[in-house]
DNA sequence: GTCTGTAATTTAATCGATTAACTTCTGGTC
DNA sequence: GACCAGAAGTTAATCGATTAAATTACAGAC
């Protein structure tokens, strides 16, 4: 591969005038211009850019670090990223730390979990990164993480709790709220709650959003209309047979996620009983399933693509010298409403 | 950020020692080792590694191509490919095209997708990666990809013609052949295919697989028990709908994804029919989808983690010297039997 | 013809590592 | 005491760019 020596000889220049031709800041004659295009032209030279990088401390790369490529909203936040980041002249360095395939479930070992994400992001900084968004599932790994003091630093999709950092996330409790608001206006008022995991913050603030559309319609909840599954579909029908075979059965689920939704689809299919005539059913996150489901799924679906954006955004402001103090933003979701609910 | 030069100054010695501590290649007292480790613990120094890449012209990058990273197999390959880079000391620089954003369904467009594809091979260049897996979508998307010469390159997922090229794929046209003997040898005859998008060239392996299998067991494939759909929900559902109004409706269905086996399932609900016990219905890929129906959908798994593996040792065996002949490798898919087929 | 200002270009230092080649030191052998 | 080998350490070149500072060239003013 060419070099900027090999520019500067083939077209009779030194290298600074080759350089300055290249970034334009300084006045190059016409002639020399066009003799150390056509060299450039020649020899196909492409700027080596770690030199560059080394000679400018800036790599024009940015670290995104995922607990687990394969998690349902991570492809789409960074596709988010991705699309910010188009014509910014930077470059994602991706780092995938398996935690799922590592650690899961292992729900205790906090501890063992941010030993791996900091080791994570010291391997960002080992590699010069300009900044590092860090894509976050649960709100409680978020704390004890180190954030590298010269490295511009976003959390995106879970929050943080320290006041100098900046988060991108969502807004779980008025998401549920605003679903279990859905079912209230269809005149349900047996509306029953399959929560997700007991250690996940998200699953508290759905509660918290799904008790307080409750509260404010003044319906009680029975103990016994709230039932604890842990994100997958066999949890999901497992609650579901359950509360079927109650004296007073629910007209409408809200499980909090999708699978489980699903795993309620199949409890009142085998119970006899018909979407949504007899059962209303709705779900949270608009994975796949839910527009493969028959009737399709009532759910909420997760601003994925523009946390990614506004992540970037606030993580480009830094960069580029555009002051941006910390703040954690919550943005919106949005109801996705199909066919799994009906009118009282 | 501390460098060799002050961990040089702090300890008395040149940057040359401080080197050879850190290689090990060289000998060193153990005076100054322990006097040099001492200043590298003090300051929390961390080598260049921008300055080492300069130096040793090798960065310890892989560029990782995608088409989309939302691609269904993407993320998974994507992980196989982080799992098998674990410890090697190789990180991932993730080039996401975006293509299903910017051309989606402009299959006419070839030559728009080389394009953008080159392109994004020509900054992987710039950025200096050691080597280049290429996750591709489509056999015929690959052909026109301009192969830099000094950078090993692997293709996953789809497979390219070129002779000199290494490609990991799995097996499409086998996999049909067994899902289709499956159901043959649950007795049934009236075998219908809901086909893919007729671009797809995994689509017409798979075609040709359900046909060997059609042929071996002397069954007549009648043409209406043929039809082709998009990949998606919608036209499971409307090619079911239109098979199951068949004179002679089929007993199972094999549809060429899962959710267009969804949309069989929706079908063949509306129609009062039961799965399985008045069609069997099968698909292909594996998708959460699967495990979200019911009944559970029987379907083929892609050896998406194995082949980010495979791709990855081929890589790896090239960046450390070790030889490896151009090859094209095709694994075997397996089949992930649940309960939407059932004897006839 | 000299002076001056500006444009064009070059020189050389610099970023932070690696490493070949060289120097210095130490101890052993005859 | 001369010689040598090997260990320990240093010097300085190098990777490929950027850029401040110096130099050169030249046109216009007087």
């Amino acid at each position: 591969m060419a070099t900027i020596k090999e520019i500067a000889a083939l077209s009779g220049v030194s290298v600074a005038t080759v350089s300055h031709v290249l970034s334009g800041k300084k006045n190059v004659s016409d002639a020399a211009r066009d003799r150390v295009l056509r060299a450039i032209e020649l020899t196909n030279y492409k700027p080596n850019a770690i030199a560059k990088s080394l000679r400018m401390n800036k790599t024009h790369i940015i670290g995104v670090l995922v607990e687990d490529i394969r998690g349902l909203p991570v492809p789409e936040i960074v596709d988010g990223i991705n699309q910010q980041l188009e014509e910014s002249g930077y470059q994602v360095l991706l780092s995938n730390l398996r935690l799922l395939h590592k650690l899961y479930n292992q729900y205790e070992q906090l501890s063992q979990h941010t030993h791996v994400i900091n080791s994570g992001i010291a391997l960002l900084e080992d590699a010069r990164v300009d900044g590092i968004i860090y894509v976050a599932m649960h709100d409680r790994r978020v704390d004890g993480v180190r954030q590298p003091v010269n490295i511009p630093f976003v959390f995106a999709f879970a929050q943080s709790g320290e006041p100098e950092s900046v988060s991108v996330t969502y807004d779980n409790e008025n998401s549920a709220y605003e679903i279990t608001r859905l079912l209230i206006g269809q005149n349900h008022r047996q509306i029953a709650l399959i929560a997700g995991h007991a250690y996940s913050s998200a699953a508290h603030l759905r509660l918290a959003g799904y008790r307080r559309a409750m509260d404010e319609a003044g319906l009680r909840v029975p103990p016994e209309y709230i039932r604890w599954g842990d994100w997958e579909y066999h949890s999901g029908v497992e609650q579901a047979d359950a509360m079927l075979s109650l004296a007073v059965p629910p007209t409408a689920i809200f499980a909090m996620n999708d699978p489980m939704a699903a795993g309620c689809y199949a409890s009142i299919m085998r119970h006899g009983l018909r979407i949504p005539e007899d059962v209303s059913v709705v779900g949270f996150d608009n994975q796949e399933v839910a527009s493969c489901l028959f009737p399709g799924l009532t759910t909420v679906a997760l601003p994925n693509r523009e946390i990614g954006h506004i992540a970037t955004e606030r993580l480009l402001d830094r960069l580029e010298g555009r002051t941006a103090e910390p703040a954690s933003i919550t943005l919106p979701c949005s109801i996705v409403r199909r066919g799994s609910t009906m009118q009282r």
